[in-house]
Formats: C-alpha cells, structure tokens, sequence
DNA sequence: ATGCGGACCTGTTAGC
DNA sequence: TGCTAACAGGTCCGCA
C-alpha cells in the first residue's frame, strides 16, 4: 500500500505476545518483532476463516492458524503495513512520535514548553503527531472548539492560562469520542461492527453555516493548512 | 531547521 | 438520469 515491505513467513510459526498500539499505529508483537499497521483513512482488519472470499481492496493477511487470518481492507491505499525486527518504538515512523494524549505525560506544562519552541498557527500544531499523537483533523477541530481557541491563532502566542484548558479539551474530546464508539462519517465501524456515534455530539466538524451550540451565531467553514476548518468567529479567539 | 504544498489512492456525493 | 468534479477520517517527503 504505502510503502512496499517484505513479510512473507517473516514470524512463521510464533504466537502473537501482545497487541499494542502507539499513536494510530497497531502492533502486533511476535517473538522475532514486530507487524505494525497503520489504517490510514480506510483501512480496516477482520477476522476471517480460510474460506472467506477475498474482497476488493484486500491487501494483507496475517495467517494465524488454519481458522483464523486477520484479514486487511483499504479500499484508499493510504495505511501501511510495516516489519521490525527489534523494539517496534524505534521504528523509524515511530521513533519521534509525541506524547499519548491520554496520559499524564501530555499536560499544560508540556505544551507550554512545546509551544514556545515554533510560530505554527495552533491547529497543525495540535495535528502535527511530533507534537501529540491521535488528534485528527475532527478531533483537533473539536478540541478548539471546547478550548475557545481560534485555529489560526499561533501556538507560541496562547497564554499558559488556555493551553491548560486546551489540554483538557483534547483529553475530553479524545474520552467523549471513545464513550462513544468514535466518529462515523460514512463508513467506519468499530471491532463490535457497530458505527461510533460521536458525530451526534460534534459541535463544529461538519457544522459549517450551522449555529454554534454556544452561542447561535453561524460557524465558519474554510480549508486551512489544507484541511477542512470549522469555527465560531464569536466564541473562539 | 522549520513549515508548507504536494503526493499517495479510490469511493461517494454534490452539482450541473 | 448521467456525467464530472470535488472531497474525504492521515501523514510522509521534498523543497523553499
């Protein structure tokens, strides 16, 4: 898909140890290293039997026993599949990735710090994974949102004072989004088959010209840093 | 060194 | 109704 890579009988005949994942990266650790696998936009991996019929867009299985093949879909072609043979942290497309959101490590007095360092208008900031991990283009719109924080506003310029509020914004964006199921917009379900449902509660992605549901006025839509951007002029500064 | 634009793909939808 | 263009959840690379 994204970068061709050699797997075939790379972990022959070795259990699976553990599953983990960093960033938006899964692993899937074998005693000689590492499968890691990123879904991009459309990827997906299910659990199929040798007899399943492949589908368009199947790219990988992972062959586990004669029952059981994870099986990797991506209609996009935009994820990849990756082999490291030691510690998978040290992958190269994983070795400068920045803190987890969720964890005590991604806190005000970090992105304080962080933030000083570049001029960067905050939303590539915030989307940028050397800076932190697992917010995307809906999530860091979201985020914003909560924080009151306008998208164009450049990081090194926003007080201490909303940085610690932005942070809570991306941890509480992050676990309301999880609660529920994630965001669906099409066509993504989660490993239960279910849609997420976290559209329902999005205040600004997919809002544009709608009003703000703080404050009524209409939230604008333009496409900055190349992606979609939706804010309200009145509450976000 | 930093930051931006372009690139990678295909399926779906909006608009004519 | 049918064609075409625009757009999409990500993120890496190369160039300025």
């Amino acid at each position: 898909m994204r970068w061709p890579v050699e797997l075939p009988e790379v972990a022959k005949g070795q259990s699976l140890e553990t599953i983990d994942r960093r960033g938006k990266y899964l692993i899937f650790k074998f005693q000689s290293g590492s499968v890691i696998v990123h879904l991009g936009m459309s990827g997906n991996l299910r659990v199929v039997s040798h007899r399943t019929k492949l589908r368009p867009h199947d790219h990988i299985d992972l062959v586990f026993d004669h029952q059981h093949i994870v099986r990797l879909n991506d209609p996009r072609r935009f994820g990849c599949v990756l082999w490291q043979p030691d510690d998978p942290l040290t992958h190269p497309l994983l070795a400068s990735l920045g803190p987890e959101p969720l964890t005590e490590e991604f806190d005000d007095e970090y992105l304080y710090r962080k933030t000083r360092e570049r001029g960067r208008p905050i939303k590539p900031f915030l989307m940028d994974s050397r800076n932190v991990v697992g917010v995307g283009n809906i999530y860091a719109n979201e985020a914003l949102f909560r924080a009151r924080i306008r998208p164009q506003t450049p990081a090194c310029r926003i007080s201490k004072r909303r940085l610690s509020n932005l942070v809570s914004a991306v941890k509480g964006t992050l676990n309301d989004a999880i609660d529920a199921g994630g965001t669906t917009l099409r066509d993504y379900v989660g490993s239960n088959g279910e849609p997420g449902y976290f559209e329902l509660q999005l205040d600004v992605y997919n809002r544009a010209g709608e009003p703000c549901n703080a404050c009524g006025r209409l939230l604008k839509g333009l496409v900055f840093a190349q992606r979609q951007t939706v804010y309200c002029t009145a509450c976000q500064r």
